[in-house]
DNA sequence: TGAGAACGTTTTTTT
DNA sequence: AACGTTCTCA
């Protein structure tokens, strides 16, 4: 019990906050920005605000808007709140800005040309339509892959572009200046099959909401508050859309921005930090509060992670200081192996010692620069048998059995889906290959009617004959009972027959190869899954939206993830592996992107330590397998960039090199060359340095033939061939010519 | 049309 | 090394 002060009794809720913690939850009228470093209580705060809203009779439930990165915040922000009242409420506006955006979208689906039913398209769906529209346009897919056109549609969106008002002069990267006229046969295309990209999410609302003046007045009427988490990563077009919302003609909005700059690591997603940086020009009188007291680390921690950081200009500024003055705790263990082997051996022997004294598993984890990395973990973890998970490796949603059997689903439930109807019409197989699947298409179009309608017309007309008649018969012929199940048994027993019936199971219980089994299991279970919803259409929406995989969280094993997947989370002892330069700092990073990545690359390493309550270790090897060969690599400079008393070194290889960094070496200045031999001195590498190809060499290729070297990108070569145009080239597959 | 061979690329990071 | 895509032939 804490005494009250006389004047105001403050409710058990603000209890044990400090004073800046307070400030940032009791100023509710007007714009703030809360800057809130590492484990200084971010979520705290958030979750207290909006119930201290609520409690004080400000808002109703739904009138605030409540706007979280993943799907993983917004459950939690939930819980809280509903811990906070006591009770769970329903209606909240509260989830991921695609979330909250489809749920608006669904309403207001008309006004861009859809209807509230449309379909949100998973990967392969944009591939497939990409592919498509490419087709009549002959481009050579090899120079510009498909991908490469989504990537640049990905970023107009990110941006709020539409295709209109993509500019000629944005429009060099692609094919020759094709890209706007792609970007607009594409958003056509969909528009016509009543579907959406996920980026489509936001850029149809934030359309609706810039042309539709009483949309966004009604909404304006319904957001009193508005809290916005993870600001820092946020991009153009999510700002533009908050910026709408948040600007009612009446008086200030009320607007909260919870953010830390120096954890911002989406801008390859089109994130801008400037968003933060221009928090009080955007908002006039905006009141700033700093969270920089962390309750969550070591001092030791803290001063490593906190020299790391400092090497970053363009900082808002914020020191991390430790919220009690003692247990100044352990340094940061800087450990040297010989190989990625060493590496996972030695993490993995840690771990068993942490485990015998009696340290929770789930208070582990290994923390790295890209997915690749878990490998030789989970090698060594499986021998060991120790208990591990990856977190957001390979999704049960992306496997090619539950995306057929959604395919199956989404067809089921709306027969004009053409891009599901694509992918399952030949799986089983049918019979219908590419020529077949064109003659529907042309079927289909002949009546102006979607593909499923197409092939019943075929059907009935008796345009298809023999095997393919047959099959798709019996294919349309599950379709319609299934649909008829639907009413009267419920979706789950008309999904079972539906991949009963059309052959889909027993397509896998024919398949002998060894996976076969287990995918009829995640078919099974996908089925399970479906009857937890009321609806395929909410099961669908829920997987469109909600990536990740159900965390088992309850049980006791050490996580392996990416960096990136760890923002937000703690764990008592963190590994950092692969801290060695071309790893991580990344070697595209490095390549392209400036002083401006390598500084997204830092953060993403203060990310990391920060992570940790009690002990962070952060290891590298001198030699790494990159593809099929050896390369040798020299110790991060983000190591170097620690403060020396807060780390302790150890590990017999390469001791000495641990001074030797990119900063201070002879790398400093360019990337490193790939080799191919193993236990390669540094002398080597240097003499290769020297000896490149430089720009304007003639080379001579295999199968290209001869070339002239455009640019030199690491052991890449940029090469313009004389028959076959401009390549990238590995730089040991050319040899040099006179 | 489909199976197998040959070829090329891959390793950032995610809603 | 491992995977996915395209190519080639039956």
């Amino acid at each position: 019990m804490t005494q009250s002060p006389i004047s105001s009794p403050s409710p058990d809720y603000l209890d044990r906050l400090n004073p800046e913690q307070r400030e940032a939850i009791e100023t509710t009228e007007g714009p703030l920005l809360i800057l809130a470093g590492a484990g200084t209580g971010k979520t705290r705060v958030l979750t207290t605000r909006f119930a201290h809203i609520l409690l004080n009779g400000r808002a109703r439930p739904w009138q605030i808007l409540a706007v979280t990165f993943t799907n993983k915040a917004a459950r939690e922000m939930r819980e809280r709140v509903a811990a906070l009242l006591g009770e769970t409420i329903d209606g909240l506006w509260l989830g991921t800005f695609h979330a909250l955006c489809a749920r608006m979208l669904r309403r207001h689906a008309e006004y861009v040309g859809l209807t509230t039913g449309f379909t949100i398209l998973d990967t392969d769906d944009q591939l497939r339509l990409v592919r498509q529209i490419m087709e009549p346009y002959r481009i050579d897919t090899k120079r510009w892959p498909p991908q490469g056109l989504l990537g640049v549609f990905q970023r107009w969106k990110d941006r709020g572009l539409t295709p209109a008002q993509v500019t000629p002069a944005e429009d060099t990267d692609f094919a020759a200046g094709h890209a706007r006229a792609l970007y607009a046969a594409y958003q056509e295309r969909l528009r016509a099959v009543n579907a959406c990209d996920f980026g489509d999410l936001m850029l149809h609302m934030l359309e609706i909401l810039r042309t539709q003046p009483d949309v966004l007045a009604q909404y304006h009427r319904l957001f009193r508050y508005i809290l916005v988490d993870e600001y820092q990563d946020t991009n153009t077009i999510q700002y533009l859309w908050l910026r709408l919302l948040a600007k009612r003609p009446e008086g200030a909005p009320n607007i909260a921005c919870v953010g830390d700059d120096d954890q911002s690591i989406y801008s390859w997603r089109g994130a801008e930090v400037e968003n933060i940086l221009r928090f009080e020009k955007d908002f006039p009188g905006a009141r700033v509060v700093r969270l920089e007291r962390n309750y969550r680390s070591t001092a030791q921690i803290l001063r490593a992670a906190s020299g790391l950081i400092a090497h970053n200009a363009d900082r808002l500024g914020k020191t991390l200081r430790p919220g009690s003055d003692d247990a100044r705790g352990e340094k940061v263990q800087v450990i040297s192996v010989w190989d990625s082997d060493e590496e996972a051996r030695i993490a993995a022997g840690a771990i068993e010692r942490l485990r015998a004294e009696g340290h929770p598993l789930s208070q582990i984890a290994i923390l790295m620069r890209a997915g690749f990395q878990t490998r030789p973990f989970e090698e060594r973890f499986l021998t060991l048998g120790l208990p591990y998970r990856v977190v957001g490796g390979l999704r049960f949603y992306e496997r090619a059995e539950i995306r057929d059997a959604m395919a199956y689903m989404r067809v089921l439930v709306q027969p004009a889906d053409d891009l599901a109807f694509e992918r399952i019409v030949n799986v089983p197989k049918r019979g219908i290959g590419a020529a077949g699947l064109q003659k529907l298409h042309h079927t289909a179009r002949g009546i102006g009617a979607p593909l499923a309608a197409g092939v019943l017309h075929a059907l009935e007309t008796g345009a298809l004959k023999g095997k393919q008649r047959e099959a798709l018969a019996t294919l349309m012929d599950a379709f319609e009972r299934a649909r008829a199940l639907r009413e009267r048994e419920g979706h789950v027993v008309a999904m079972e027959m539906l991949l009963e019936e059309s052959g889909y199971l027993q397509m896998w219980r024919d398949d002998r190869s060894p996976e076969a089994p287990g995918r009829l299991d995640n078919i099974k279970e996908l089925l399970r899954a479906i009857g937890d919803f009321g609806t395929l259409e909410g099961f669908l929406e829920h997987v469109a939206l909600v990536t990740e995989t159900e965390d088992q969280a309850s049980s006791d094993t050490v996580s392996l993830m990416t960096l990136h997947g760890a923002k937000g989370l703690e764990f008592d002892t963190v590994f950092l592996p692969g801290w060695e330069e071309g790893v991580f700092p990344s070697q595209r990073s490095l390549d392209e992107g400036g002083l401006k990545s390598l500084e997204e690359e830092r953060r993403l390493a203060y990310v990391g330590i920060t992570r940790a309550r009690r002990r962070a270790v952060i290891l590298h090897a001198a030699r790494r397998r990159i593809y099929a060969n050896w390369q040798d690599s020299i110790p991060s400079r983000f190591i170097a960039e620690i403060p020396d008393d807060a780390i302790e070194q150890s590990g017999q290889a390469l001791q000495e090199r641990i001074q030797l960094t990119a900063r201070n070496s002879v790398f400093a200045n360019g990337p490193i060359r790939g080799t191919t031999r193993p236990f390669r001195k540094l002398t080597d590498v240097r003499e290769e340095i020297a000896a490149p190809l430089p720009v304007g060499t003639r080379v001579f290729h295999q199968k290209f033939g001869y070339g002239t070297v455009l640019e030199v990108e690491g052991d890449r070569l940029h090469i313009n061939f004389e028959k076959a145009g401009e390549k990238r080239i590995m730089a040991h597959f050319v040899e040099q010519v006179s």
